[in-house]
DNA sequence: GTGGTCTAGACCACG
DNA sequence: GTGGTCTAGACCACA
């Protein structure tokens, strides 16, 4: 099952939150075509949002033709443009972060510092092709 | 010089940005004890935003006593609480980080897919916290 | 000046009304490059609907792409994709139309069996296409 | 035999589609008194909704006193209140607009411009009228 | 004062 | 019981 996480404290609207969530889920294959999101009321009570702003949230996915509204029935995923990665590099990729990320915090750096330090490295990357 | 960069796209408002990367070049070393921001009508003209949103973060920086604005001179950044980790180490995570980055370009992953992977990484590793 | 109508029991979302009147006055070239739409508090008491559902329409539009809702100090219409016919052939056509209005409503017909007689001829025509 | 149409872009309610097209039809004279309307079921297969939504529309017309439903037999159409205008009028009206149809695809017009053209054309009249 | 977002709660169309 | 729409009213980011 799909799970949403809401962090309230970045400044990003929820409903953002939530469309960033499944098109990221949807790119990485976790979600497929033809899977079923959570519904709209069971996603506002987990998450404790108004089930108003998870249908802001759907309603945009559908329009970005992401997923597919059937009333009475569910949301449901539609058919994903292209696998864009091997699932062996992509697995390979993960435990590199995942290892990373175990050093980061051995070495003492909160979630706050880590997330600088990518967006930093992000961002230097961008530079150097600028310039 | 310290260069401001405004993702439009992204759904945080424009004014955090300013303040979130203020945060992080301070606790990543990148601004120290003493440096000037860049002026508010520098900053305004570079990233094409209106001054008083400028305004507005720094304010927000200096209530949260990170910065001190001086009027007539600049706003000048604040004694940093401590730096946390040694110098080495940060320079090793950078490393380690760029490397993979590469890897992850390498791949064929654009910077969305990187984000998604990243986010969910850390996300992963919050989950079993929990658990 | 551009003025909305909503007709209320036609059985369209009134926020529909107005994003398709948006649609086809730029279609038709009423609305141009730059234009202002009426402000959202303005629409909402002319055609006394909730300011909600204003804002609701504009932002499908500006998903759509076709005007920018700029904070502050309006919403204005997107650069248009292409004019597709000529002037001279418009209004022609647009001449064709009302006098053959007029016959209609010299003969009798009130608006609903107006537009039965012109669905009816538009879905005769595609039903002979597809034939 | 008549046939029913739903146009799923268009934000009208599938029902009222149907209840629409029956309205339309008995006053152009497509349906006269004593015809048989489409077994639910038809209806519901060939423009594939639920048969429940087209029981709806069935229901509704019966209650506007159109058509009758008499159990086991079908549906079928009461006497119309009156035939308003001439059969010639009628059709040279029909001929009209489908000469002025073809001209406007002649001049590269989808359906969706034929629309704007004709809903402008008609409100500019009701605007004329009210000024 | 402008558009953007969220909440609360109601009603409707559909399955 | 599902998603879709509307209303009412509040607060925020921005010019």
């Amino acid at each position: 099952m799909f799970v949403f996480r809401i962090d309230s404290g970045s400044g990003v609207p929820p409903y953002l939150q939530l469309v960033q969530q499944v098109r990221q889920a949807v790119l990485l294959g976790f979600l497929k075509h033809g899977d079923r999101l959570p519904l709209i009321r069971e996603v506002a009570e987990t998450v404790a949002i108004n089930p108003n702003t998870v249908a802001k949230a759907y309603r945009q996915l559908e329009q970005e033709g992401l997923v597919t509204g059937r009333p009475g029935t569910g949301t449901f995923v539609n058919e994903t443009p292209a696998a864009t990665i091997s699932p062996a590099t992509y697995t390979s990729l993960q435990r590199g972060l995942e290892t990373w990320l175990g050093r980061a915090r051995a070495a003492g750096l909160d979630e706050q510092a880590i997330n600088a330090l990518f967006t930093a490295a992000v961002n230097q990357a961008k530079n150097e092709n600028i310039a």
